[in-house]
DNA sequence: GCCAACGTTGGC
DNA sequence: GCCAACGTTGGC
């Protein structure tokens, strides 16, 4: 089993939000790394819900991969936002998987807490400089150790 | 709101 | 194939 990251706006679509509805298409992903590792997911894996662009960046809870990669009919959608000409039924060029939620994690991590674990920034894709990239894969050394700071209380 | 860093596009 | 210009992401 492989482990991922999938960002986004709490604004937007956020982890109550999706604890709500129980589960959702990861659409409108348009980079191909992205993409990518969206291809490359199993039914099963887990993946850290992440909340970017918002007052208090980190991690939320975490997610299922319930649906393989398949086509991002969004992309087909004449005049929406994820609208692209490039892409056809025949052809499409982008994917999306589904996700349903897992579990809540025992708090949320932040990210100013992740940069200060000296064991996670040189490795994960997170952290890296200028990173930002909407899925991307968790090392599972990383996805235990992010687990464990969640079950301590938060340092001072 | 600012701006550094990034991915993509398109001219050459 | 190179690279400047552009639009976007996302932390701060």
């Amino acid at each position: 089993m492989q482990h991922w990251l999938f960002k986004t706006e709490p604004e937007t679509f956020g982890w109550d939000r999706l604890k709500r509805e129980g589960r959702t298409e990861w659409s409108g992903v348009r980079n191909f790394q992205a993409r990518n590792n969206m291809m490359a997911m199993k039914l099963g894996d887990l993946g850290f819900f992440y909340h970017s662009s918002t007052k208090e960046p980190g991690i939320a809870g975490i997610v299922k991969v319930v649906r393989e990669a398949y086509p991002d009919f969004t992309a087909f959608e004449r005049g929406g936002p994820y609208y692209d000409p490039r892409s056809s039924k025949d052809k499409p060029i982008w994917q999306m998987v589904d996700v349903a939620y897992e579990r809540d994690i025992p708090r949320f991590v932040s990210l100013a807490e992740l940069r200060k674990n000296v064991a996670l920034v040189p490795t994960m894709v997170l952290l890296k400089r200028g990173s930002r990239l909407s899925v991307q894969p968790v090392h599972v050394r990383e996805w235990n150790l992010i687990l464990k700071l969640a079950d301590r209380p938060l340092p001072a």
